[in-house]
DNA sequence: TTTATATATCGGGATATTCCGATATACCTT
DNA sequence: AAGGTATATCGGAATATCCCGATATATAAA
């Protein structure tokens, strides 16, 4: 875990938005038939109102942070949440930091 | 509490370190006849390495975050940390990020 | 094999951040 | 008042980030 790569991951509106998004994903982007690896790009793109460069761009950098995991399933690229970086996280602020 | 401003702040390793630093002033800023208040800006300055002008900015970031407030005494101005945002914040990403 | 769709990467302009040296401000001492 | 010390602010160079349009890549469908 790299702290202030988490910490420039999360240092952006656009970004925190799609991590909240991706906390209810049926909820959040409706229209797929499946939520078990996550969100594809397109919707998120259509969601945000960014292109989808810049979406694409904001995903990884989420995955080098640790906070998003992909899977790739035919031309899709589904994105979910890393719980597991948001707990270390929390437990760093605490103990710390 | 301002999420993004606060994560900005963060995404330094300097200031994370300063944050780290004022967990224990007393350790980690040994000459000062007292702690109350926190620690002052030369000595900081001193253990950092940066130069003076860049540690004040630092100082001034993680203020306007709200990560640590300052207290003006004669010519010296202290900074210490503020725990409630620390709470805050780890509240924030348990519960809503 | 051609065409279409989904995503990633590239190049770049605009803006923000990082850090510095120089200078301003504020306070204390003499 | 003058000089010394502590801190804040300013101007700027180097670098990073944000977002875009264009293009490359990968897979799927015809």
């Amino acid at each position: 875990m790299n702290q202030v790569e988490i910490f420039k991951a999360l240092s952006n509106q656009a970004r925190l938005q799609i991590l909240e998004w991706l906390k209810k994903p049926e909820v959040n982007f409706p229209g797929q038939a499946e939520y078990g690896d996550g969100v594809c790009v397109q919707l998120i793109h259509q969601k945000c109102g960014f292109t989808q460069s810049t979406v694409s761009e904001h995903l990884s950098m989420l995955q080098r942070a640790g906070l998003v995991q992909s899977t790739r399933k035919g031309q899709w690229t589904y994105y979910k949440r890393n719980e597991e970086t948001f707990s270390l996280l929390s437990n760093f602020i605490q103990s710390e930091l």
